[in-house]
Formats: structure tokens, sequence, C-alpha cells
DNA sequence: TCAAGTCTGTAACTTTTGTTACTGCCAGGT
DNA sequence: ACCTGGCAGTAACAAAAGTTACAGACTTGA
């Protein structure tokens, strides 16, 4: 485990810090697809992805949801970061939208580190920092921005995320993320093929050049 | 200054650390409708709600605002806090509610309080949570309400701020902090009037019962 | 008291988004 | 080869929100 560690924060943390983590933290995975931690549940660590990517989204009382962000290698979720601190119960749902391997750090230790190394009290900050640039991005485009141009920064999104220009996903999925109905989705990606920005398949979706 | 700041703050931190915030920090007010700190402007200190209320709003590029929370006495704003340690540029704007009180409290402290002080580093914790869990609710508001629910929360938000059932704002105003046009607020407040929910007058809005 | 500016109400229309319904297509299992 | 279920395309319509235009009311100040 502290190979993978060393990998995705050597850079950041020290050599004690790491060691420690790999001591106290407890290695998990995922496959694609599935539920890492749920609307409601009790959080008590917090994660430290190691590799894959993970999708955090929000739910109303009805079901609808919305995807808020993604997250990658050497990231953490400020959103449990916050709730574990504050011992409340998840707000959102994280799900692995590759296979995906991390490493969930106790609560208990979060606060011994924040004391006694600078790298995880910056880390921390920088993670409240980045999410809270990311919540910014997201409140703007639901404020400023059509549906067309938030299914294409979906687009550019996803194909980012999964470093391919390919992407393996249904109407009926996008249309979940973005809180919309499946015939808003369909209409819109035909026209952005007409405009000759993407192909559409059958469960997949090449981007020419967004 | 010492004296209002214990009054506001007394109960979270320690004797030392209002004394200490009382040396540094800089007494600062607003009238009601100043800008406190406006998008693009470099942050080199963070501020401390005395008295009073301060609106956060978001700005695209082609100049939408977009209401984000308010700030009320005893709260901080966590954006600010997250650029400040960043050292980038202001994210938002913060207008003054009402007539307001604050203190600015240079960069440097920040980061020495916190290892300094247990209750300096929950406040900052427990701001940036509160600053998420609003910025959720804002995102909530925009994915799964229609501009009728978003109104009525707007008006219940702004009465309690206010501490007062009757408002003083414009149609327009109210439009600008939603993003949207006056007609659409002038259309879905006459409903709320019809369902005797609301009185309206000009430059002024009674609250009946929501 | 009159003029100018601001605010609100409303009508008529457009655009965007959401809904319902139906079609054909494709893939996997039997 | 056939059936079934999931997926995508499309039409037709409904609802929500945005736009334009105009009228009347109030407010302020000359």
């Amino acid at each position: 485990m502290l190979q993978e560690l060393t990998d995705a924060y050597g850079f950041i943390f020290e050599e004690k810090l790491l060691q420690e983590i790999s001591e106290t933290g407890v290695l998990k995975s995922a496959r694609e697809g599935e539920i890492i931690m749920d609307i409601g549940n009790y959080i008590t660590s917090m994660p430290l992805l190691l590799e894959g990517a993970i999708k955090i989204l929000r739910e109303d009382k009805e079901g609808n949801e919305l995807l808020l962000y993604f997250l990658e290698r050497g990231d953490t979720c400020a959103l449990t970061l916050s709730c574990c601190l504050g011992q409340t119960k998840s707000e959102i749902r994280a799900v692995a939208e590759k296979d995906t391997q991390y490493i969930m750090v106790p609560i208990a230790k979060i606060e011994e580190w924040t004391t006694r190394f600078k790298s995880w009290r910056n880390f921390v900050f920088e993670s409240y920092q980045s999410r809270l640039s990311e919540m910014l991005e997201t409140i703007d485009t639901l404020a400023f921005m059509n549906m067309d141009q938030r299914l294409l920064r979906y687009i550019q999104d996803k194909a980012k995320i999964n470093q391919s220009q390919e992407l393996q996903v249904t109407h009926q999925q996008i249309a979940y993320d973005l809180n919309t109905s499946r015939v808003v989705i369909s209409r819109l990606l035909k026209k952005l093929e007409l405009e000759g920005k993407i192909l559409l398949q059958r469960n997949h979706l090449v981007v020419y050049d967004l």
C-alpha cells in the first residue's frame, strides 16, 4: 500500500505522514458503478483516491439526481471531510466512475495530523478550496447556462476523466446526471451530431471536437 | 472593538485569541448596498462579521448575477478564506445587505492561529462546512426547484436576515438576485399575492404567511 | 404643478425545457 | 431464428421561463 500511496501522494506528503497513513488507513477498491458512499450514511473516515475516478451526486426528496463533480487520483472529498469533522450524515452519494482504489482514513487521525503535519493541513485546505471552486462552477452551469451548453461541458468533463474521446454512456444516464429527461438529451445530442461535433452510436458516443 | 468582538465571538474564542484579533484586526463598516469586496479583487485578509448582514453574489462574463447566500453576525466567508489561503483573486462579490460592521484579519494571522488555537481551527472548519452546505442548498434550489419555489425561498431568507416581515425591495432587485427577468418576478409575485401569501406595494413587500 | 424618471401590471409572443407516446433497432438468451 | 428488454429517434404537445412592448401609477425635484 505504501507504494501506491507514494505514487499518488509522495510529492505532497512527507515520509513520516505517508508511513502513518499506510499504517492506519484501510485500502479499499470499488468496481465501476459501485456506490462507495450514500446519502444518509454516517461517515467515520475520509477517502484518499489512489487510482480511478469517483463521481459525486446530489439527490432531492423526489429522487432526482444531479452530478456535482468528479474526483481523481490525489483528490479527497471535502464534503465527506466536512461531514466527518461535523459528525453528520452524508449529504451526497459517491459512485465509482471507473474501477477505483482508495484509502479510508479514520476520523480520529484527521484532526491529529492537522496539528502535526503542515503538508496535511495544506492538503485539507486545498481540498476545501478546490471543492468550493468546483461547486461554484456547478452553480455557474446551473444558473447561467442552457442545457445544450451544460451537455457540452458534461461530455468534455467525462472525456477528460476517462482519458478517452469515446464515452461508454447511455442517453438516460446523461439525463440522470444533468437532472433532465432522456428525450431532451437525445434531442440535443442529435443536434451536436448534425453540427459534426460528435458521433452517436448505441451505448456509445465519440467526441470529435468541441 | 474588543467589546463588540466578545459580543459576537466570545462564546467560541478564548480570551487570548479575542485579544489578538482585536490587536491585529481592522474594524470596518459598510453602508447598506456598499460593495465590500468585488470579483477580481486580491484578497489579503478575511472578514469576521460583527453586526449586520452581507450578501454574497456570483457573476458570469455577461454580467448576469446570482445570489449565493447571506452572512450574518458570527459568520465569515469561506470563499474569501479560501481565496486568501490560495492567494488568488476573489471569485465573488460581497455587498452589505444592511449597515454592517466587521473586522478584517490579515492573512498571516489566519495560518498562525490555526496552529495555536483549537477554537480557531474549529471555527475555520465549521465555516467551510457551513458554506459548503449553503452552496449545496443553492445548488438544490437551482437544480430541483422552479422559479416560483425559488422566489418563495428568497423571500423567506430575506425576511429572516432582515428580521422583518416587511421587505424593502423592488421586483428588479429580486430578478437580479435570482438571475431572471423583472417580468417573471412580477408575474410570480402577483400569483403569491392572489394566493394571500404576501401583500405587494411599491418598493415594498409584506410577508403574511409562507 | 408639471416633467422626468422609476416602478409595477399586463398582454402577446418566443424559446427552452419537460412529457407522453410510439416507432424501430439492436443484443443476449433460449 | 425468435422473443424480450433496453436503447435511441422523433413527433406532438404542455408547461415554464424569457422577451418585448406599452400603459398607468407613484415620487421627486425643478
